[in-house]
DNA sequence: ACGTGATGACTCC
DNA sequence: TGGAGTCCCTCACG
Protein backbone atom coordinates (compact mmCIF):
# COMPACT_ATOMS: atom_id res chain seq x y z
CA UNK A 1 0.00 0.00 0.00
CA UNK A 2 1.93 3.21 -1.20
CA UNK A 3 1.86 5.60 1.60
CA UNK A 4 1.30 9.18 1.34
CA UNK A 5 4.86 10.12 0.59
CA UNK A 6 4.84 8.26 -2.67
CA UNK A 7 1.78 9.65 -3.73
CA UNK A 8 3.06 13.10 -2.69
CA UNK A 9 5.94 11.74 -4.99
CA UNK A 10 3.91 10.66 -8.18
CA UNK A 11 2.34 13.66 -8.31
CA UNK A 12 4.88 15.40 -8.07
CA UNK A 13 6.36 14.19 -11.08
CA UNK A 14 2.73 14.51 -12.76
CA UNK A 15 3.28 18.31 -11.81
CA UNK A 16 6.54 18.27 -13.91
CA UNK A 17 5.18 17.26 -16.52
CA UNK A 18 2.37 19.70 -16.77
CA UNK A 19 4.35 22.58 -16.23
CA UNK A 20 5.57 23.80 -19.58
CA UNK A 21 9.00 23.06 -20.82
CA UNK A 22 11.98 24.42 -18.04
CA UNK A 23 15.32 24.85 -18.93
CA UNK A 24 17.38 22.82 -16.57
CA UNK A 25 16.36 21.35 -13.19
CA UNK A 26 13.36 22.72 -11.17
CA UNK A 27 13.77 23.10 -7.47
CA UNK A 28 11.68 20.54 -5.79
CA UNK A 29 10.54 22.85 -3.27
CA UNK A 30 9.08 25.29 -5.45
CA UNK A 31 7.85 22.57 -7.57
CA UNK A 32 5.72 21.09 -4.32
CA UNK A 33 3.77 24.65 -3.93
CA UNK A 34 2.51 24.20 -7.36
CA UNK A 35 1.03 20.89 -6.33
CA UNK A 36 -3.00 21.47 -5.66
CA UNK A 37 -3.98 19.59 -1.89
CA UNK A 38 -7.02 17.75 -3.78
CA UNK A 39 -4.43 16.14 -6.05
CA UNK A 40 -2.18 15.14 -3.57
CA UNK A 41 -4.88 13.26 -1.70
CA UNK A 42 -7.28 12.09 -4.31
CA UNK A 43 -9.10 9.33 -3.36
CA UNK A 44 -10.20 7.66 -6.94
CA UNK A 45 -6.50 6.61 -6.82
CA UNK A 46 -6.81 2.79 -6.05
CA UNK A 47 -4.27 1.12 -3.73
CA UNK A 48 -2.43 -1.92 -4.45
CA UNK A 49 -3.48 -5.15 -3.40
CA UNK A 50 -1.85 -5.42 0.55
CA UNK A 51 -1.32 -9.10 0.83
CA UNK A 52 2.47 -9.33 -1.08
CA UNK A 53 5.75 -8.64 0.11
CA UNK A 54 5.65 -7.88 3.52
CA UNK A 55 9.74 -8.63 4.03
CA UNK A 56 10.63 -7.23 0.92
CA UNK A 57 8.72 -4.00 1.45
CA UNK A 58 10.99 -1.22 1.90
CA UNK A 59 13.10 -2.18 -1.25
CA UNK A 60 10.15 -2.95 -3.46
CA UNK A 61 8.87 0.28 -3.13
CA UNK A 62 11.68 1.84 -3.94
CA UNK A 63 11.73 -0.26 -7.25
CA UNK A 64 7.95 0.42 -7.81
CA UNK A 65 8.63 4.15 -7.04
CA UNK A 66 10.68 4.29 -9.49
CA UNK A 67 8.91 2.41 -12.31
CA UNK A 68 5.57 4.68 -11.18
CA UNK A 69 7.94 8.08 -12.12
CA UNK A 70 8.56 5.95 -15.24
CA UNK A 71 5.06 5.07 -16.30
CA UNK A 72 3.71 8.16 -15.10
CA UNK A 73 5.82 10.51 -17.35
CA UNK A 74 4.02 8.21 -20.57
CA UNK A 75 1.18 9.92 -19.51
CA UNK A 76 -1.02 12.31 -20.44
CA UNK A 77 -2.07 14.64 -17.39
CA UNK A 78 -5.66 13.73 -17.74
CA UNK A 79 -5.06 10.43 -16.74
CA UNK A 80 -3.91 11.80 -12.98
CA UNK A 81 -7.09 10.79 -11.40
CA UNK A 82 -7.12 7.49 -12.95
CA UNK A 83 -3.40 6.29 -12.39
CA UNK A 84 -4.68 2.81 -13.89
CA UNK A 85 -4.50 2.32 -17.19
CA UNK A 86 -6.79 -0.92 -17.82
CA UNK A 87 -9.54 0.89 -15.96
CA UNK A 88 -9.67 3.85 -17.95
CA UNK A 89 -10.30 1.83 -20.87
CA UNK A 90 -13.15 0.08 -19.32
CA UNK A 91 -14.98 3.37 -17.77
CA UNK A 92 -14.60 5.39 -21.24
CA UNK A 93 -14.72 3.10 -23.33
CA UNK A 94 -14.18 4.12 -27.17
CA UNK A 95 -10.84 5.52 -27.19
CA UNK A 96 -9.82 7.11 -30.20
CA UNK A 97 -7.25 5.43 -32.52
CA UNK A 98 -4.25 7.68 -31.47
CA UNK A 99 -4.96 7.02 -28.02
CA UNK A 100 -4.95 3.42 -28.61
CA UNK A 101 -2.05 4.08 -30.41
CA UNK A 102 -0.67 5.43 -27.05
CA UNK A 103 -1.53 3.06 -24.72
CA UNK A 104 0.13 0.58 -26.97
CA UNK A 105 3.34 2.40 -27.06
CA UNK A 106 3.36 2.73 -23.38
CA UNK A 107 2.55 -1.07 -23.32
CA UNK A 108 5.79 -1.97 -25.05
CA UNK A 109 8.18 1.45 -23.41
CA UNK A 110 6.82 -0.86 -20.33
CA UNK A 111 7.94 -4.32 -21.27
CA UNK A 112 10.90 -2.92 -23.09
CA UNK A 113 11.84 -1.13 -19.78
CA UNK A 114 11.06 -4.27 -17.31
CA UNK A 115 13.59 -6.25 -19.52
CA UNK A 116 16.13 -4.45 -19.03
CA UNK A 117 17.82 -4.21 -15.39
CA UNK A 118 17.52 -0.54 -14.70
CA UNK A 119 15.46 -0.34 -11.55
CA UNK A 120 17.65 -3.20 -10.02
CA UNK A 121 20.43 -1.26 -11.23
CA UNK A 122 19.96 2.16 -9.80
CA UNK A 123 18.99 0.13 -6.52
CA UNK A 124 22.40 -1.19 -6.51
CA UNK A 125 24.20 1.78 -7.38
CA UNK A 126 21.97 3.58 -4.45
CA UNK A 127 23.00 1.21 -1.71
CA UNK A 128 26.57 1.07 -3.39
CA UNK A 129 26.84 4.62 -3.02
CA UNK A 130 25.47 5.32 0.40
CA UNK A 131 26.96 3.53 3.08
CA UNK A 132 25.77 3.84 6.73
CA UNK A 133 27.97 6.52 7.90
CA UNK A 134 30.14 5.00 11.00
CA UNK A 135 28.89 4.25 14.01
CA UNK A 136 32.10 4.56 16.51
CA UNK A 137 32.36 7.62 18.55
CA UNK A 138 30.15 10.18 19.89
CA UNK A 139 26.48 8.41 20.29
CA UNK A 140 22.99 9.96 18.99
CA UNK A 141 22.79 12.24 21.89
CA UNK A 142 19.38 11.28 22.25
CA UNK A 143 19.63 7.67 22.02
CA UNK A 144 22.00 7.94 25.04
CA UNK A 145 20.46 9.81 27.28
CA UNK A 146 16.79 8.34 26.82
CA UNK A 147 18.36 5.07 27.39
CA UNK A 148 19.16 6.20 30.97
CA UNK A 149 15.78 7.70 31.44
CA UNK A 150 13.59 5.79 33.43
CA UNK A 151 9.89 5.40 32.01
CA UNK A 152 7.51 8.56 32.45
CA UNK A 153 4.71 8.01 34.48
CA UNK A 154 2.50 10.71 35.54
CA UNK A 155 2.29 12.50 39.07
CA UNK A 156 -1.28 11.04 39.30
CA UNK A 157 -1.30 7.80 38.31
CA UNK A 158 1.56 8.05 41.06
CA UNK A 159 -1.14 9.12 43.68
CA UNK A 160 1.22 11.95 44.54
CA UNK A 161 -0.10 15.80 44.48
CA UNK A 162 0.42 18.01 41.40
CA UNK A 163 3.31 20.11 41.36
CA UNK A 164 2.50 23.33 41.25
CA UNK A 165 3.62 25.17 37.84
CA UNK A 166 5.30 28.20 38.06
CA UNK A 167 6.61 30.55 34.58
CA UNK A 168 10.27 30.68 33.93
CA UNK A 169 11.06 34.33 34.80
CA UNK A 170 10.79 36.97 32.03
CA UNK A 171 14.38 37.20 30.20
CA UNK A 172 15.78 40.15 30.37
CA UNK A 173 17.36 41.20 27.74
CA UNK A 174 17.62 39.56 24.50
CA UNK A 175 21.46 37.58 25.08
CA UNK A 176 19.84 35.61 27.93
CA UNK A 177 18.74 32.93 25.46
CA UNK A 178 21.69 33.18 23.45
CA UNK A 179 25.04 31.11 23.73
CA UNK A 180 27.30 32.95 25.35
CA UNK A 181 30.13 34.75 23.29
CA UNK A 182 32.69 33.18 25.42
CA UNK A 183 33.51 30.84 28.06
CA UNK A 184 34.69 32.09 31.45
CA UNK A 185 38.67 32.59 31.82
CA UNK A 186 40.65 29.41 32.60
CA UNK A 187 41.47 27.99 34.15
CA UNK A 188 38.59 25.37 32.70
CA UNK A 189 38.29 21.98 34.51
CA UNK A 190 38.64 19.45 32.15
CA UNK A 191 35.30 17.45 31.81
CA UNK A 192 34.26 15.07 29.35
CA UNK A 193 31.04 16.30 28.49
CA UNK A 194 29.86 12.99 26.64
CA UNK A 195 30.64 10.93 30.34
CA UNK A 196 28.43 11.07 33.03
CA UNK A 197 28.35 13.45 35.39
CA UNK A 198 31.32 13.19 37.86
CA UNK A 199 32.95 10.85 35.39
CA UNK A 200 37.23 11.78 35.79
CA UNK A 201 39.60 11.41 32.79
CA UNK A 202 40.60 8.44 32.41
CA UNK A 203 44.47 7.51 33.89
CA UNK A 204 45.33 5.94 30.82
CA UNK A 205 44.74 9.06 29.07
CA UNK A 206 47.55 10.90 31.13
CA UNK A 207 50.10 8.12 30.34
CA UNK A 208 49.09 8.36 26.84
CA UNK A 209 49.31 11.90 26.30
CA UNK A 210 52.96 11.62 28.33
CA UNK A 211 54.19 9.37 26.03
CA UNK A 212 56.13 11.57 23.32
CA UNK A 213 57.43 10.16 20.19
CA UNK A 214 60.20 7.60 20.46
CA UNK A 215 60.77 7.59 16.77
CA UNK A 216 63.73 9.31 15.16
CA UNK A 217 62.89 11.76 12.35
CA UNK A 218 63.94 9.37 9.66
CA UNK A 219 65.52 10.41 6.43
CA UNK A 220 63.82 11.74 3.89
CA UNK A 221 62.48 8.88 1.67
CA UNK A 222 62.77 8.10 -2.19
CA UNK A 223 59.71 8.77 -3.87
CA UNK A 224 59.38 5.51 -5.07
CA UNK A 225 59.51 4.33 -1.54
CA UNK A 226 57.54 7.07 -0.02
CA UNK A 227 54.34 5.90 -2.70
CA UNK A 228 55.33 2.90 -1.74
CA UNK A 229 55.05 3.48 2.17
CA UNK A 230 51.61 5.72 1.04
CA UNK A 231 50.02 2.58 -0.67
CA UNK A 232 50.26 0.62 2.58
CA UNK A 233 48.28 3.06 4.85
CA UNK A 234 44.85 1.84 5.15
CA UNK A 235 41.63 2.64 6.33
CA UNK A 236 39.06 0.02 8.17
CA UNK A 237 36.19 0.60 10.03
CA UNK A 238 37.52 0.86 13.42
CA UNK A 239 39.52 4.59 12.00
CA UNK A 240 36.45 6.12 11.70
CA UNK A 241 34.99 7.85 14.61
CA UNK A 242 32.65 10.78 15.34
CA UNK A 243 34.70 12.71 17.44
CA UNK A 244 33.18 15.87 17.51
CA UNK A 245 29.26 16.87 16.98
CA UNK A 246 29.77 19.33 14.42
CA UNK A 247 31.73 19.87 11.03
CA UNK A 248 35.63 19.95 11.97
CA UNK A 249 38.03 23.17 11.43
CA UNK A 250 41.27 21.74 12.70
CA UNK A 251 42.79 18.72 14.00
CA UNK A 252 46.01 17.30 14.57
CA UNK A 253 48.12 14.05 15.63
CA UNK A 254 49.56 13.67 19.20
CA UNK A 255 53.55 12.99 18.48
CA UNK A 256 52.84 9.23 20.59
CA UNK A 257 53.84 6.26 18.15
CA UNK A 258 51.83 3.17 20.24
CA UNK A 259 48.59 4.62 19.44
CA UNK A 260 46.83 6.90 16.67
CA UNK A 261 45.81 9.72 19.26
CA UNK A 262 44.57 12.43 17.69
CA UNK A 263 42.26 15.61 18.48
CA UNK A 264 39.78 18.04 16.16
CA UNK A 265 37.86 20.74 17.11
CA UNK A 266 34.51 21.97 15.71
CA UNK A 267 32.52 24.60 14.40
CA UNK A 268 31.16 25.49 18.32
CA UNK A 269 34.08 25.51 19.97
CA UNK A 270 33.99 21.11 21.01
CA UNK A 271 37.14 19.82 21.43
CA UNK A 272 37.45 15.92 20.98
CA UNK A 273 40.20 13.01 21.89
CA UNK A 274 39.90 9.82 19.92
CA UNK A 275 42.44 6.96 21.04
CA UNK A 276 41.54 4.58 18.02
CA UNK A 277 43.08 1.48 20.09
CA UNK A 278 40.93 2.53 23.52
CA UNK A 279 37.97 1.92 24.92
CA UNK A 280 37.09 5.16 27.10
CA UNK A 281 34.66 7.05 26.65
CA UNK A 282 32.57 6.70 23.28
CA UNK A 283 34.29 4.18 21.14
CA UNK A 284 37.89 6.10 22.68
CA UNK A 285 36.54 9.42 22.16
CA UNK A 286 36.21 12.10 25.09
CA UNK A 287 34.73 15.38 24.36
CA UNK A 288 35.10 18.85 25.69
CA UNK A 289 33.55 22.36 25.87
CA UNK A 290 36.66 24.46 25.87
CA UNK A 291 35.53 27.82 23.35
CA UNK A 292 32.22 29.10 22.27
CA UNK A 293 32.62 29.35 17.70
CA UNK A 294 34.83 27.89 15.48
CA UNK A 295 38.07 26.20 16.79
CA UNK A 296 40.14 27.76 14.14
CA UNK A 297 43.57 26.10 14.83
CA UNK A 298 45.33 23.31 17.25
CA UNK A 299 48.56 21.63 17.89
CA UNK A 300 49.99 19.26 20.49
CA UNK A 301 53.23 20.63 21.98
CA UNK A 302 56.38 19.01 20.82
CA UNK A 303 58.01 19.75 23.98
CA UNK A 304 55.03 18.89 26.29
CA UNK A 305 52.82 16.81 24.89
CA UNK A 306 50.74 16.52 27.33
CA UNK A 307 49.92 20.05 26.20
CA UNK A 308 47.38 20.45 23.42
CA UNK A 309 47.08 23.95 22.05
CA UNK A 310 43.33 25.35 20.57
CA UNK A 311 42.17 29.05 19.39
CA UNK A 312 39.12 29.72 18.58
CA UNK A 313 37.21 32.02 16.12
CA UNK A 314 35.44 33.40 19.81
CA UNK A 315 39.32 34.81 21.11
CA UNK A 316 40.49 32.89 23.17
CA UNK A 317 43.55 30.86 22.68
CA UNK A 318 43.87 28.02 25.55
CA UNK A 319 46.06 25.18 26.44
CA UNK A 320 44.42 21.66 27.39
CA UNK A 321 46.66 19.97 30.19
CA UNK A 322 45.73 16.71 30.49
CA UNK A 323 47.92 16.04 33.86
CA UNK A 324 46.33 18.74 35.48
CA UNK A 325 42.91 18.49 33.77
CA UNK A 326 42.28 21.63 33.14
CA UNK A 327 41.82 23.96 30.34
CA UNK A 328 44.73 26.90 31.10
CA UNK A 329 44.09 30.43 29.65
CA UNK A 330 46.83 31.16 27.00
CA UNK A 331 45.30 34.27 25.30
CA UNK A 332 42.75 36.17 24.97
CA UNK A 333 41.25 39.07 23.09
CA UNK A 334 38.02 40.57 21.88
CA UNK A 335 38.68 40.19 18.38
CA UNK A 336 37.94 37.07 16.42
CA UNK A 337 41.46 34.92 16.66
CA UNK A 338 42.41 32.97 13.30
CA UNK A 339 45.38 31.10 13.65
CA UNK A 340 48.95 30.68 15.57
CA UNK A 341 52.13 28.93 14.83
CA UNK A 342 54.96 28.09 17.58
CA UNK A 343 57.90 30.41 17.92
CA UNK A 344 60.16 28.14 19.70
CA UNK A 345 61.10 24.74 19.92
CA UNK A 346 59.79 24.47 23.46
CA UNK A 347 56.44 25.78 22.14
CA UNK A 348 55.97 27.94 24.77
CA UNK A 349 56.07 31.27 22.26
CA UNK A 350 53.35 31.99 19.85
CA UNK A 351 52.81 33.92 17.17
CA UNK A 352 48.75 34.34 16.73
CA UNK A 353 47.32 35.97 14.20
CA UNK A 354 43.16 37.75 14.40
CA UNK A 355 41.21 38.39 11.27
CA UNK A 356 42.14 41.65 10.61
CA UNK A 357 45.73 41.16 10.33
CA UNK A 358 47.05 41.61 13.60
CA UNK A 359 49.41 39.77 15.11
CA UNK A 360 50.97 38.83 18.70
CA UNK A 361 53.68 37.08 19.91
CA UNK A 362 52.75 35.65 23.07
CA UNK A 363 54.69 33.95 25.83
CA UNK A 364 53.58 31.21 27.84
CA UNK A 365 55.95 31.50 30.52
CA UNK A 366 55.41 35.43 31.13
CA UNK A 367 52.96 36.07 34.05
CA UNK A 368 49.53 35.88 32.56
CA UNK A 369 50.60 35.07 29.47
CA UNK A 370 50.97 38.71 28.30
CA UNK A 371 51.56 39.36 24.55
CA UNK A 372 54.97 40.70 23.70
CA UNK A 373 54.29 43.26 20.98
CA UNK A 374 51.06 43.80 18.55
CA UNK A 375 51.23 44.99 14.84
CA UNK A 376 48.36 45.75 12.20
CA UNK A 377 49.34 44.75 9.06
CA UNK A 378 46.45 46.40 7.43
CA UNK A 379 45.24 43.40 5.74
CA UNK A 380 42.64 40.55 6.17
CA UNK A 381 45.03 37.67 7.92
CA UNK A 382 43.87 34.04 7.09
CA UNK A 383 46.47 32.40 8.14
CA UNK A 384 50.61 32.51 10.08
CA UNK A 385 53.77 30.15 9.38
CA UNK A 386 56.63 30.23 11.56
CA UNK A 387 59.86 29.90 9.65
CA UNK A 388 61.33 25.88 11.31
CA UNK A 389 64.90 27.30 11.27
CA UNK A 390 64.93 30.93 11.52
CA UNK A 391 62.12 31.04 13.82
CA UNK A 392 61.98 35.39 13.20
CA UNK A 393 60.73 35.17 10.33
CA UNK A 394 56.77 34.52 9.43
CA UNK A 395 54.69 34.20 6.76
CA UNK A 396 51.16 36.28 6.72
CA UNK A 397 48.67 35.34 4.33
CA UNK A 398 47.01 38.15 3.60
CA UNK A 399 44.68 38.74 1.08
CA UNK A 400 46.02 38.26 -2.40
CA UNK A 401 49.95 37.96 -0.98
CA UNK A 402 51.66 36.32 1.34
CA UNK A 403 54.37 38.43 3.38
CA UNK A 404 57.10 37.12 4.88
CA UNK A 405 57.82 39.52 7.97
CA UNK A 406 60.40 39.12 10.87
CA UNK A 407 58.85 39.32 14.04
CA UNK A 408 62.42 41.53 15.60
CA UNK A 409 61.21 44.35 13.63
CA UNK A 410 57.48 44.05 15.06
CA UNK A 411 56.47 47.42 14.50
CA UNK A 412 53.49 49.56 12.29
CA UNK A 413 54.12 49.64 9.01
CA UNK A 414 57.25 47.57 9.20
CA UNK A 415 58.31 46.05 5.08
CA UNK A 416 58.03 42.39 4.53
CA UNK A 417 61.55 40.51 3.52
CA UNK A 418 59.85 39.01 0.67
CA UNK A 419 56.68 38.11 -0.69
CA UNK A 420 54.75 35.87 -2.86
CA UNK A 421 52.43 37.14 -5.59
CA UNK A 422 50.20 35.50 -8.29
CA UNK A 423 46.83 34.63 -6.55
CA UNK A 424 44.17 36.02 -8.50
CA UNK A 425 41.67 35.32 -5.38
CA UNK A 426 41.69 35.18 -1.34
CA UNK A 427 44.37 32.64 -0.16
CA UNK A 428 43.21 30.34 2.47
CA UNK A 429 46.58 28.76 4.08
CA UNK A 430 50.31 29.26 3.92
CA UNK A 431 53.31 27.04 5.68
CA UNK A 432 56.93 26.73 5.66
CA UNK A 433 58.01 23.51 4.54
CA UNK A 434 58.34 21.80 7.83
CA UNK A 435 62.10 21.17 8.10
CA UNK A 436 64.45 23.64 6.27
CA UNK A 437 61.52 26.20 5.34
CA UNK A 438 62.98 26.55 1.78
CA UNK A 439 58.94 26.06 0.10
CA UNK A 440 55.88 28.15 1.20
CA UNK A 441 52.73 26.02 0.27
CA UNK A 442 49.44 28.01 -0.34
CA UNK A 443 46.00 27.30 -0.67
CA UNK A 444 44.26 29.42 -2.97
CA UNK A 445 40.46 30.12 -3.66
CA UNK A 446 40.77 30.83 -6.93
CA UNK A 447 41.84 27.24 -7.38
CA UNK A 448 45.67 26.61 -7.27
CA UNK A 449 48.31 25.28 -5.22
CA UNK A 450 51.16 26.89 -5.55
CA UNK A 451 54.73 26.01 -3.73
CA UNK A 452 57.41 29.47 -4.14
CA UNK A 453 61.13 29.27 -3.13
CA UNK A 454 61.74 30.64 -0.20
CA UNK A 455 65.26 29.71 -0.03
CA UNK A 456 66.75 33.33 -0.65
CA UNK A 457 64.40 35.59 0.94
CA UNK A 458 64.39 37.92 -2.07
CA UNK A 459 61.96 40.06 -2.00
CA UNK A 460 59.50 38.72 -4.31
CA UNK A 461 59.83 34.82 -4.41
CA UNK A 462 59.70 32.81 -7.36
CA UNK A 463 57.11 30.39 -7.68
CA UNK A 464 57.52 27.03 -8.57
CA UNK A 465 54.73 24.84 -9.40
CA UNK A 466 51.31 25.71 -9.22
CA UNK A 467 48.70 22.83 -9.32
CA UNK A 468 45.03 22.90 -10.51
CA UNK A 469 43.00 21.76 -7.52
CA UNK A 470 38.93 22.27 -6.77
CA UNK A 471 38.66 24.83 -3.67
CA UNK A 472 35.17 25.50 -4.46
CA UNK A 473 33.96 23.91 -1.02
CA UNK A 474 30.78 25.61 -0.64
CA UNK A 475 28.74 26.62 2.06
CA UNK A 476 29.18 23.40 4.65
CA UNK A 477 32.48 22.27 4.16
CA UNK A 478 35.68 23.83 5.43
CA UNK A 479 38.05 25.19 3.02
CA UNK A 480 40.60 22.92 1.65
CA UNK A 481 44.16 23.53 2.94
CA UNK A 482 47.18 21.91 1.60
CA UNK A 483 49.22 20.33 4.05
CA UNK A 484 52.92 19.09 4.25
CA UNK A 485 53.96 15.90 5.47
CA UNK A 486 56.22 16.76 8.29
CA UNK A 487 58.37 13.48 7.29
CA UNK A 488 58.66 14.14 3.71
CA UNK A 489 59.75 17.78 3.36
CA UNK A 490 58.81 18.38 -0.53
CA UNK A 491 55.10 16.30 -0.09
CA UNK A 492 52.22 17.41 0.83
CA UNK A 493 48.39 16.13 1.35
CA UNK A 494 45.17 17.77 -0.06
CA UNK A 495 41.64 16.87 0.70
CA UNK A 496 39.53 16.82 -2.39
CA UNK A 497 36.02 17.32 -3.81
CA UNK A 498 36.27 14.57 -6.41
CA UNK A 499 34.34 11.73 -6.35
CA UNK A 500 34.47 9.13 -5.58
CA UNK A 501 35.74 10.87 -2.52
CA UNK A 502 39.62 10.85 -1.83
CA UNK A 503 42.21 12.37 -0.50
CA UNK A 504 45.89 13.61 -2.28
CA UNK A 505 49.11 13.70 -1.68
CA UNK A 506 51.70 15.63 -3.93
CA UNK A 507 54.73 16.49 -4.70
CA UNK A 508 56.25 19.77 -4.76
CA UNK A 509 56.71 19.39 -8.63
CA UNK A 510 53.47 18.72 -8.98
CA UNK A 511 53.07 15.29 -9.52
CA UNK A 512 50.60 13.36 -7.72
CA UNK A 513 52.08 10.73 -5.55
CA UNK A 514 49.13 8.40 -3.89
CA UNK A 515 45.41 8.89 -3.25
CA UNK A 516 43.87 7.74 -0.71
CA UNK A 517 40.56 5.67 -1.24
CA UNK A 518 38.18 3.36 0.16
CA UNK A 519 34.62 3.18 -1.18
CA UNK A 520 33.25 1.72 2.39
CA UNK A 521 35.07 4.38 4.83
CA UNK A 522 35.98 7.22 3.09
CA UNK A 523 32.88 8.29 1.76
CA UNK A 524 33.14 12.25 2.53
CA UNK A 525 35.00 14.95 1.77
CA UNK A 526 37.81 15.26 4.08
CA UNK A 527 38.35 19.20 4.29
CA UNK A 528 40.71 19.08 7.31
CA UNK A 529 44.03 16.54 6.98
CA UNK A 530 47.09 16.32 8.53
CA UNK A 531 50.04 13.88 8.54
CA UNK A 532 51.64 12.22 11.99
CA UNK A 533 54.85 13.63 12.68
CA UNK A 534 56.99 10.47 12.65
CA UNK A 535 54.56 7.56 11.88
CA UNK A 536 53.02 6.54 8.50
CA UNK A 537 49.74 7.62 9.12
CA UNK A 538 47.24 10.22 8.03
CA UNK A 539 44.00 12.10 9.70
CA UNK A 540 40.89 13.33 7.93
CA UNK A 541 37.88 15.06 9.46
CA UNK A 542 34.75 16.28 7.62
CA UNK A 543 31.78 17.88 7.96
CA UNK A 544 29.66 15.88 10.18
CA UNK A 545 32.54 15.24 12.93
CA UNK A 546 34.16 12.34 11.92
CA UNK A 547 37.92 11.93 11.98
CA UNK A 548 39.60 9.31 9.47
CA UNK A 549 42.94 7.67 9.92
CA UNK A 550 45.03 5.75 7.54
CA UNK A 551 47.73 3.79 8.96
CA UNK A 552 50.21 1.26 7.52
C1' DA B 1 33.79 41.20 -9.01
C1' DC B 2 34.73 39.26 -4.91
C1' DG B 3 33.84 38.48 -0.07
C1' DT B 4 30.29 37.36 2.85
C1' DG B 5 26.81 35.22 5.01
C1' DA B 6 22.69 32.81 4.43
C1' DT B 7 19.77 25.96 4.41
C1' DG B 8 17.68 22.13 3.15
C1' DA B 9 16.71 17.63 1.01
C1' DC B 10 16.95 13.42 2.41
C1' DT B 11 17.35 9.29 5.46
C1' DC B 12 16.95 6.78 9.48
C1' DC B 13 15.05 5.47 13.78
C1' DT C 1 5.45 10.49 12.28
C1' DG C 2 8.47 13.74 13.53
C1' DG C 3 12.79 14.83 15.02
C1' DA C 4 17.53 14.15 14.81
C1' DG C 5 21.38 13.08 11.95
C1' DT C 6 23.90 13.54 7.58
C1' DC C 7 26.49 16.13 4.61
C1' DC C 8 26.87 18.93 0.96
C1' DC C 9 29.86 20.71 -6.81
C1' DT C 10 24.99 27.63 -4.12
C1' DC C 11 23.61 32.01 -4.51
C1' DA C 12 22.07 36.76 -3.80
C1' DC C 13 23.63 40.88 -2.26
C1' DG C 14 26.50 44.88 -1.28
Amino acid sequence: MPTTREKQEEVEVVVQEMTPQVEGPVRRSSRRTLVPKRLRYSPEETPEEPTIKQQRQEKHNKIKNQKKKVDLKEQDPSDIENSDGAQTSEEYGGLSAYELERLENIRQNKAFLSTLDIFQASEELKWSSKPKPSQRGLMRSQAAQSESLPARRSLRLQNKEAEVLTLPPEPKGTLTYEQPLKKPPGPLPMIPVNLDEGSKLPSQLVELCSESSTEQVKAKLHLKEYRSALSHMKITPGRVAKVVKDRIFSAAFHPCTSSLFMAAGDKWGRVGLWSVESDWGHDGVLLFEPHTRPVGCMAFSTAQPTHLLSLSYDGSLRCMDVEKAVFNDVYDTADGLKTFSFMSDDCLSLLVGNWYGEVAVVDRRTPGNTHESLHTLDQVLRCVSVHPLQKQYFAVAERKTVSIYDSRYLKRNIQPVSQLRGHSLSISSAYFSPCTGNRVLTSCMDGNIRIYDTSALTSEAPLLTAIRHNMNTGRWLTKLSAMWDPKQEDCFVVGSMALPRCVQVFHENGQLQHTFKDDENLTTVLSVTAFHPTRNALLGGNASGRLHAFSD
